[in-house]
DNA sequence: GTGAAAGCGCTAACAA
DNA sequence: TTGTTAGCGCTTTCAC
């Protein structure tokens, strides 16, 4: 491969437009205040050397990188059995090279990584973090806020209840629980169940507020543990029909758990949605597509989740470089919206 | 949040231990040289002010960054809709930060984003790229040859065939592909049919000429065109059961493939595996163990192929420090094995 | 509007 | 073994 090739430097750039370093960086970060004609010698000279800025001397003065770290938790082989993960970092990639700056991915799974993530965080390599705080207990947030980075959380954290200065974005998962269950009571379902996802995660929490906002405490044994896995689902399923037979329809907390349930409504003879209607929660296409009946489930734009993460991150970014203190907007929590296939 | 901690440098932990910056340099860099009582006064001096070393003055003179990039170009979604990408992912985020390396995560969709790559891989800010190079005619890999970064791609390169000199890590796929159509024969069955990925890609390439190893060319009524979706695998079987009512076994490209196919047969009432056996690829757990019937299927190691490719990056990396010319190890491919389930 | 010069924080010769 | 010194490539006052 080609070994070595220097690159051109500022100082080569203004040896050949016949002009000082200074005016060539005017130039390069944008050419005000630099006369038209020098400006178009100074472009020319650059194209021809094929000049690129070193971002390694750029920072050392700036103090900015151009980069923004994504942490994510992944204790779980979950966050790789579906599509969330890559949809979020997706959302959050378009938004940063929109505005130039570099995505730093930190993947941890147990303790001595969290060590590392915070050091690395600590030692200023980036100008911001994105964290997905996936678990109550969950020690990352705490380290993080102690490296003093600014952050912005992807769902909202556990914690968070006191401090009004955390930053998050998340999706109504208990609104959009509450119209999943009101759907299935307005089909005139009176045995509504839910599968639960792991509680331990704010997402499965609200969403079983949600299902409680809507059927109330009646019927504790109608709500079944899950863990937002297909295996959990059938699992619960199980119980579910072996402890109440009556039930004739289910909210499962996502997905992945309403493909479970329905294999297990399946191998009981039970007809979907006929005598047990089924709504799902993420509308991730690959699964709520093709399942068998395809899924009604709350759709939340994963995608957008990203992006606006970013996007608020970058805005804080830039506003304390301006004025001292950044008006933190607190969580921000994205709609969710009812798909209807056929499930329910 | 916490606003402006003034990092403490060099400078102001050699004051404190009344040493010189450079005697803090050796012993923040492994401490060689340096005697004991010194190294241990500097390292208090560290704990003490909390120093980190700050990597972008750092990467000004040592000229290495300790950050490699990830490029995934996902042209489509299908990169996301199963979980390939982030196990790849997370075997290369282990082997890197494993070595103290970062991983810039670049992902590109289109034209303009090509640009950008290429100006940012030119621009020297990591010490190489890992990059996923998944259509034939993808000019990604020219770009990035082209700005003269190591380089260790995933999945064989369509072009490679000239070029002594890429380096590149993949899955046996015509020799799984092989083994699975062998299974086929071995189960004793005579119209094997086989549904294809998108070949402009080497993998799905690969997998067709492994069918082909072993039944020739003589039915090529019983290859149909698939591209990796569970959609194209419905389709594909359709025109197969169609084209060819006898058909009695399928290999499909991978498992999202086959999935469809599967769909497809119960929608005709073939009975898997008793009419018609059926053989997918990858060995997506989330997939092949949910199908019904649960899927025999070609499994390749998906992190360790990831893992593989940062490890030969580093090592690659190492080398050009050390001695001029690397030997470069051009392909490394990783084994296959069939993973017998009920539906072959 | 443009240039000269002073660093940003660190490493690596070279001296001592 | 330790300290001194000269930059790495860039931005940014401050004169002109």
């Amino acid at each position: 491969m080609t070994d070595t090739a220097p690159r051109p430097t500022l100082e080569a750039v203004a040896a050949r437009a016949g002009v000082s370093r200074a005016t060539v960086s005017r130039v390069v970060n944008g050419g005000d205040g630099v006369r038209e004609p020098l400006v178009e010698r100074v472009r020319r000279a650059v194209d021809e050397l094929g000049y690129v800025p070193n971002q390694a001397a750029r920072s050392l003065v700036t103090r900015r990188h151009g980069a923004v770290a994504v942490v994510v938790a992944e204790p779980e082989t979950r966050v790789f059995a579906d599509p969330f993960f890559a949809l979020q970092l997706r959302g959050i990639s378009k938004e940063l090279t929109a505005h130039d700056n570099q995505l730093v991915l930190l993947l941890t799974e147990g303790r001595d990584d969290h060590a590392r993530v915070g050091r690395y965080l600590a030692g200023g390599h980036v100008d911001g973090a994105l964290v997905f705080s996936l678990h109550l207990d969950d020690p990352l947030p705490g380290l993080i806020q102690r490296a003093g980075v600014p952050t912005v959380f992807g769902g909202r954290p556990g914690w968070s209840e006191g401090s009004r200065d955390v930053v998050y974005v998340d999706s109504d998962n208990r609104g959009g629980a509450r119209e999943a269950v009101r759907h299935l009571v307005d089909l005139g379902r009176t045995r509504v169940a839910h599968i639960t996802g792991a509680l331990d995660q704010t997402s499965a929490a609200d969403r079983l507020e949600g299902y409680r906002d809507v059927m109330g405490d009646a019927a504790p044994e109608l709500v079944v543990r899950g863990d937002f896995t297909p295996a959990g689902g059938e699992r619960a399923m199980r119980e579910l029909l072996d402890r109440c037979p009556d039930v004739d329809a289910v909210f499962a907390a996502n997905d992945l758990t309403a493909s479970g349930a329905l294999r297990v409504l399946r191998e009981h003879g039970r007809r979907v949605p006929e005598d047990v209607a089924v709504i799902g929660f993420d509308d991730m296409l690959p699964v709520a597509e093709q399942t068998d009946p395809p899924l009604t489930t709350v759709r939340q734009d994963i995608e957008e989740m990203g992006r606006l993460m970013a996007r608020l991150l970058l805005r804080d970014l830039d506003g304390r470089s301006g004025r001292g203190g950044g008006d933190a907007p607190a969580g921000v929590v994205l709609p969710t919206t009812l798909v209807r296939r056929a499930s329910a």
